[in-house]
DNA sequence: CTGAAAGCGCTAACAA
DNA sequence: TTGTTAGCGCTTTCAG
């Protein structure tokens, strides 16, 4: 007997308790909720019963009648071409992050993954009344699907960069800050010609970029084109944006990448090409991933505060979810020294 | 006017679809649903009006109607003591490849982590009619707990070892291979006296020590209990560990981690002693997180094939979920060959 | 081909 | 203090 579709023993509904206790459903409703309506002698049988007998109320049918909900949902896009999966540290740890803040309050998490290029997906859980409000880990660059979304209404925060006419709320690092930080270090090391990778098509990227050219300039520094390498973050973009830098034959004495990740790939890369790190060049990640430390050499990085970030995302939408507006906010950033830079 | 509760424009539903297109609730939800019993024109009309207002069915509302579910429950228990945060790269990569496992097959996953102690509130996103199962990524040392649940009926499988009289079903890596592996690579690299780091409590860290012992026994040596560490995977695990073993003085030329962010910790503990891995110590890990490859030196591990173990997790769950019977499946585990142990 | 009516499992007036 | 009744938003017989 493979399969019994209709099992032996439906499941447990509160009419089979009331039945039991031999009183109504409202009764047995009210006892499990604690009301006050409720005889003491009779709270404590109703709730006796359902817990020997293992009932749990239904939350669908709860919630539908109650017109409530304690789930939100967290969507992370993924990119259609390589179908990457889920796999970045970082992102990852954000899951962890956010499940922690979520069942601090009291909240469940929906995870789903969609195509980064039919954005508006993103909103299904929401549209069908599943989930109060989305958490979208990944701006990329669909600002304006994201600013959509928005408009339509739906509850939603995004992890990302804060950008002009942007509809939407977003929690993000301050990265401008933190390629400030990154770049003054380096220069305070006595590098002078940084190389930056990442695609500063990202807005989260950019502004990194952007802190770096700041902090150069404020050195008496000219940002040089040459230097700027386009790297994505495939598995192995560091590797790559080494050898691309390489062959453009611009002198660097150090590198600046847009995640640990790539920083730690691109120092293989450079050590394989006998190139010294730090000696040579210096290498500073971004993120500090927990295994940023356990590298060698040990990364130098600029930190996301991972457990504040969950924090903040998830109180951004409670709020919106209960109507009100939540202005965007950046989490400071911090450098964190360690051996790949001195 | 920081909050309106009840916002101006109330949700849509099928009712109002119905009035607009000029037909009765019925023939709504007929056409969205795509049955044969309505005229082509109707249903255009239907589905045209549901698509430019943004409209979508209510799941909450269907699923207690067609008594219906594509959601499953994926929980991650964490130690109650330490309030750990989910952040080992190991479970965080096993969330990734259920969402892709789930996504693939059409279903949402409810994420949740619950005490470790009171492991039967895994329990409760199925009791109350949230999911279809529950997959549980961490068996630890709640063997009876969960036998429990499965006694109950819970559609649960949980990912771990294989262990007598078990009720519920496991999907694992094989780890009694995977320590023998591992133990046969030492020996082949010349080692003898191999050190082991893990709590051999819990079932597959013990099976792999087991593997280990079976590898030793067949080379003719034997186990040494000198050089069995109870390490625990707590951040600093690994150098705690290696601080144990040199205080015992007992010489030592390997070491196998239960998993490679303590091999990795390993490594770095043994490199501040003085010690060259692998020139005097090889070290070997489990798991083969993204980053071991990154690692210096590349480190040595046991692969665990995560896309198939999401996707046999999911396979199983659904098989228990329809009221089938679901074996516990063990995954080959393969030996991954980097630097840390040649 | 379409609509009226009943009901999924629960809660909340309103009565008693 | 408790029961009766009317829905929450949807699907589905059963009649047209």
């Amino acid at each position: 007997m493979p399969k019994s579709p209709e099992a032996d023993s439906r499941r447990l509904q509160m009419a089979d308790i009331a039945r039991l206790a031999g009183v109504s459903t409202s009764t047995v409703s009210r006892a499990l909720a604690g009301s006050k309506l409720i005889s003491e002698e009779t709270r404590s049988r109703v709730m006796e019963l359902a817990r020997s007998l293992n009932y749990s109320i239904n939350i669908g049918a709860q919630n539908l009648r109650m017109k409530q909900n304690r789930t939100v949902g967290v969507v992370v896009p993924y990119d259609p071409a390589t179908r990457q999966h889920l796999s970045d540290p970082f992102f990852l740890s954000m899951l962890g992050s956010l499940a922690d803040a979520l069942t601090e309050q009291g909240f469940d998490m929906l995870v789903s993954r969609v195509d980064a290029g039919t954005l508006d997906a993103a909103a299904t859980p929401f549209d069908t009344g599943r989930v109060i409000g989305i958490v979208l880990i990944g701006q990329w660059r669909h600002h304006d699907q994201l600013n959509q979304l928005a408009a339509r209404h739906v509850p939603i925060v995004v992890w990302g960069a804060q950008l002009p006419q942007q509809l939407y709320c977003t929690v993000g690092g301050d990265n401008l800050a933190g390629g400030e930080l990154a770049g003054a270090h380096l220069l305070a090391q006595g590098r002078k010609r940084i190389a930056f990778f990442g695609d500063i098509n990202l807005p989260e990227i950019g502004q990194r970029y952007q802190g770096l050219c700041q902090a150069l300039t404020a050195a008496g520094i000219a940002a040089d084109p040459a230097l700027l390498v386009p790297a994505s973050f495939v598995p192995n973009g560091g590797r790559l944006a080494v050898d691309e830098l390489l062959a453009r034959k611009a002198p660097f004495d150090a590198v600046f990448a847009g995640s640990d990740l790539m920083a730690m790939d691109a120092i293989n890369a450079l050590r394989q090409h006998g190139l010294d790190v730090p000696g040579q060049v210096a290498v500073l990640g971004y993120d500090d991933i927990p295994l940023a430390s356990y590298f060698h050499p040990p990364l130098t990085t600029v930190r996301q505060p991972m457990q504040e970030a969950g924090r903040a995302l998830v109180a951004a939408l409670l709020e919106l979810a209960e109507g009100g507006v939540a202005p965007s906010v950046q989490l400071p950033t911090q450098l964190i020294i360690r051996s790949s830079t001195v």
